[in-house]
DNA sequence: CTAAGCCTTACAGCAACTGTAAGGTCAAGA
DNA sequence: TCTTGACCTTACAGTTGCTGTAAGGCTTAG
């Protein structure tokens, strides 16, 4: 099949097929005579499980680890486990980190008067200048 | 003060500063005669504003909104307001799918044996074509 | 014959920086 | 005075994971 059927069928969008081949993270497939790609249908659980590694975050160095575990078979599971359970606490870390920030908005936006003055208590926040302990002399006065 | 003076009290890289200077987030300083950056403590201010407002989840198009109404003392606090609850609902949809990432993750980890087999459900679940209803004919068998 | 709809490559662009190279400036110490 | 090191400058390339665009070839239906 062309790479548009590939592509239906994995659920990633041409260009991304064919940028995978570019990194090298997706083999190359055969050509026809007319110099089109001609994909196998085992090409398609491979790209299907590309697309399903993305969508759980793993990025292109890690979808690489996971594609050598899926594609060995003498892998041990404890590997893939390690792999996953490695990304699970990212997210967790990353969810936790986006928790603080949503808190800091929400604060934010419960401190500002939302009305037609000036004064604004968000503003005078994000202008508070936590980092500057002193004010430093010129340097050349 | 030069650069890096500019970079210690405002918590940004000097190579930073330079940049939002080259998009014209922040406008240029003025030069002394060798050619080097001057700042004042105004600018420690507005760079300050930046980096919170970046580190608040802000995007340059959103920071350069907000660093206008900080600059306008003609605005309306409902405006910023606005702004900010609309980035906090940003971040809320954002944990909210990162959740869902997480929760799937989680099950993964959960169903693979962690063993020395090869056998293992979270390479099953990536390799599941999920797009794939048919399969399809080659096109010129 | 032509028009649409595939396919190919190559290059540019996105966000928001960060790294590197190549060179100018400045203050302190031997 | 020379030199060393820490600054500063610009310009360009690289990062991540694609996506857009251009320019052209192939294929198939009408």
């Amino acid at each position: 099949m062309n790479i548009s059927d590939a592509a239906k069928l994995s659920g990633l969008p041409a260009k991304t097929i064919r940028y995978y081949e570019s990194i090298d993270l997706f083999g190359a497939p055969r050509r026809a005579a007319n110099g089109y790609r001609r994909y196998e249908n085992t090409d398609i659980q491979t790209l299907c499980f590309l697309r399903q590694a993305r969508q759980f975050g793993f990025n292109i160095g890690q979808c690489r680890l996971l594609l050598g575990l899926y594609k060995n078979p003498q892998r041990r599971s404890t590997e893939v486990h390690q792999l996953v359970s490695d990304k699970l606490k990212e997210v967790d870390a990353h969810i936790r980190e986006l928790g603080e920030t949503r808190d800091l908005l929400a604060r934010l936006v419960g401190a500002c008067a939302n009305d037609e003055d000036a004064e604004c208590a968000i503003i005078d926040t994000l202008a508070g200048q936590q980092e500057q302990s002193q004010v430093v002399e010129e340097s050349k006065p």
